[in-house]
DNA sequence: CTATACATTGACCTTTCGGTCAGTATACGT
DNA sequence: ACGTATACTGACCGAAAGGTCAATGTATAG
């Protein structure tokens, strides 16, 4: 028997409640927005009693908070280990890429985070000013080097990432926009392809790089 | 004096009022969510009592959905004298810089249809299906004549579209982060050529046109 | 086995919401 | 000037919300 298996019931129970209890949250905020959420809905969709949750969670604002942080953390990734020596294609397409699949697979997390951002980030503010803005600078830098090294065209960086954003993001955000123009009632394997390869080459096409050849 | 200038008192009134609640209402509903606004709120940032904003609107739902389709209507312009023998680079380009100006004078707005669409379109679903379907297809036909003619590279025309669209609703959507990140306030005259420059470059060039000479 | 600390819950409290209504004020037609 | 249709409002209602709490259940330590 390995070491560390063992852990007493409670604290079994208390994670996995604690976990039923935000992803019932993420859910539920992510469909009906903050105020449009109810505590007694939450509880209900996790399966245990209302005072239950305020029990691990004091309020509903101390969830929603959790809740965010938990999909920012997550979200924040990609673009971590990238030097100027990379190849800004390679580079740049997987990130694409890999947003794609994010929104398509985590739309619900993309839409509560849309959510705050229009409601002008009551409870991301300090957050994204304190950890996504050095981030954000970080890469502008490494694309500016980029650009100044002749690998690809001069376009203002800043609006570069908000152009890749904003293009992977709304595939989840506006999915019932996208599904109900396109008259599907989901996203198959091969939507994702075409959403893929459209995005990128637009994308990378427009700022002088071509889809690389895997 | 001219014709049709009189109105009587009541009708005057009437139309101010409605004109008050619904900007009011506009305004509310973008900043806190069909949930979070109250009916007090649209009537005290209207200057009204709660009691006249329901003999106007009977209801929190109907008020909604008249703010939601005055926006959409607004919205929904654009392409609409433009045939196959027009240049692409020239529309486009056009379509973009509206956006963009449409996003950054009216974000309220914006964000609000936002908020429709990531909560599933629960109103605006019909109206979608029966109205922007057709204008979307003939769209579609448009870009892809464009194509056929090698007036422009072959991109999936529903893709091409839903990246115009992203790229430009972010400045208005996500103006919280955008500015947070950008260590502004608000956006500046500069900002607003930087950004239709950016995009229109990205996207023109993307499909293999190039921004054209005014 | 027993005591204790933690987990869980139904019942309850206060506040706020959408909506109603009876009554008052105001502008217009006659 | 007067009566009527329209505009407007304060007071009120039931429902539902977030949150609290005393009481009960349950797993672990000694």
């Amino acid at each position: 028997m390995t070491v560390e298996t063992k852990q007493n019931k409670k604290e079994v129970t208390r994670e996995k409640n604690q976990q039923l209890i935000l992803a019932a949250a993420e859910k539920i905020f992510a469909q009906l927005g903050f105020e449009g959420a109810s505590m007694g809905m939450i509880a209900k969709e996790a399966g245990v009693a209302k005072a239950n949750v305020h029990y691990y969670f004091n309020s509903k604002n101390a969830l929603y908070e959790i809740v965010l942080e938990n999909i920012v953390r997550s979200w924040n990734l990609g673009l971590e280990d990238v030097s100027v020596e990379d190849d800004p294609a390679v580079v740049l397409y997987n990130y694409i890429k890999n947003k794609i699949i994010l929104s398509i697979e985590k739309p619900v997390q993309s839409r509560l985070f849309a959510i705050e951002m229009i409601h002008g980030a009551p409870f991301l503010q300090t957050y994204i000013r304190n950890e996504s803005r050095p981030w954000f600078r970080e890469k502008h830098q490494l694309l500016q080097a980029w650009m100044d090294a002749g690998k690809m065209d001069q376009v203002d960086p800043n609006h570069l990432l908000f152009t890749i954003w904003s293009t992977t993001q709304y595939y989840a955000d506006f999915q019932a926009e996208a599904l109900l123009l396109l008259n599907k009632h989901e996203y198959e394997e091969s939507d994702v392809k075409a959403i893929t390869q459209s995005t990128a080459q637009i994308i990378l096409k427009g700022v002088g790089l071509s889809i690389p050849q895997l």
